[in-house]
DNA sequence: TGTACATCAGTGAACGCGCGTTCACTGATGTAC
DNA sequence: TGTACATCAGTGAACGCGCGTTCACTGATGTAC
């Protein structure tokens, strides 16, 4: 009740002194609104003050957590690329017989589709990656060999191939169905390229 | 020699009075570098006076042209969209035996790759639609259809199916290829890509 | 065909606004003793 | 353990700057007669 060291009134609206714990937390939320937000919006649109404004904080304080607009963009970036990696190894693991069929079926869900800020960050920083600077784009250059990796059932060369080029039908059809403003459309797009991955998985040799 | 009416001293450097057809090739200069532009650097980030001055012209006359700058962005965007499609034709055009194949090859080009802005703007301008207005998406989704109707080689509906799917490979890897910061990974991407695409239009039915 | 005049494409200065960034300040944190 | 004090996360006002947009002005264009 009386003295409260720490964990005592967890957060206060008006005024408060800061831990080094709540620092990180706060560092850990604007990296986790931003990553959503950059998915959203892309790498140029969102402002310092509303991302910091997403995670419950003024824009006065940006500075203690950054060097520039730009360090934040590339972190949450990296960030958005990881997410989206995390999810899809989650995605093969529910179908352990068959994680192939497992990552098709989520990554070219409508539900996928439906929210590109929780999504996979292959495709909604596709373009501001290659527009972008050098950490951004080894950091998405890393992301797109572990998605190879993933989607690599064995070591052998040949697969290693089909599955870039998987995953080239998977990033670009979630781009083609997001950017069409026909549901119709977008769930031609899905469909078939599911069609076609699973065809082209069904039969690996020739 | 003397007075002149039109057409002698074409284009004066410091200061002219201007004719309808003048208009009318500035208004087709700005779209047309516009139309680069933003293949080259998004939707967001070009300025209205940049892109005046990269027609030649001050920003000042913008508005004699566009209402906004958001009506720029569209109808250029619509140009780049129509020109990436009529240069896909014209690579269908140059293997009239196999059309899909004159696609692929042009497409997964080391050369497409190197020049976004001149390259096709379902790739450089696939986010931007998706986070774009209705406008946008519309045109967008029109020039899906063409492609797909460009690679659709009969008017069986399993074709069609097969044609969104290629579709969505070549965009795909065209984005991640740029993506990437490295050469030889996007070569791998490319080399993927097309190998997966001319097995699988090899084999049409099983 | 020639003359008189309204039009309007393009210029460059100016507008308010939102942006990224800086700063003086606050007060709990957390260290030194 | 308790006391004194430096640190520093977060605030909100303020900064200069570049942006989209507006405007008065110019003078060849192109129409009316």
């Amino acid at each position: 009740m009386g003295s409260s060291r720490r964990n005592d009134t967890p957060r206060r609206n008006d005024k408060v002194g800061y831990s080094r714990a709540d620092k990180a937390n706060a560092h850990a939320r604007i990296i986790r609104h931003a990553s959503r937000s950059i998915r959203e919006e892309g790498t140029a649109r969102p402002s310092v003050a509303g991302l910091m404004q997403r995670a419950g904080l003024t824009h006065g304080g940006f500075y203690k957590h950054f060097s520039s607009r730009e360090e934040l963009i590339v972190e949450s970036a990296v960030a958005a690329l990881a997410d989206g990696h995390e999810k899809m190894q989650r995605s093969a693991a529910k179908n352990p017989e068959d994680p192939f069929a497992g990552i098709v079926d989520d990554y070219l869900s409508e539900r996928h589709c439906d929210d590109p800020g929780g999504g996979c960050a292959l495709v909604t920083l596709g373009a501001d990656a290659g527009r972008g600077g050098t950490e951004l784009r080894a950091a998405y250059a890393d992301t797109v060999r572990q998605y190879i990796d993933l989607l690599t059932t064995d070591g052998e060369s040949s697969d290693r191939s089909a599955a870039a080029s998987s995953l080239s039908t998977l990033v670009g059809a979630v781009l083609l169905a997001r950017a069409v403003g026909d549901a119709d459309l977008s769930a031609e797009i899905l469909a078939a390229a599911k069609s076609g991955l699973l065809k082209a998985h069904g039969s690996p040799e020739n």
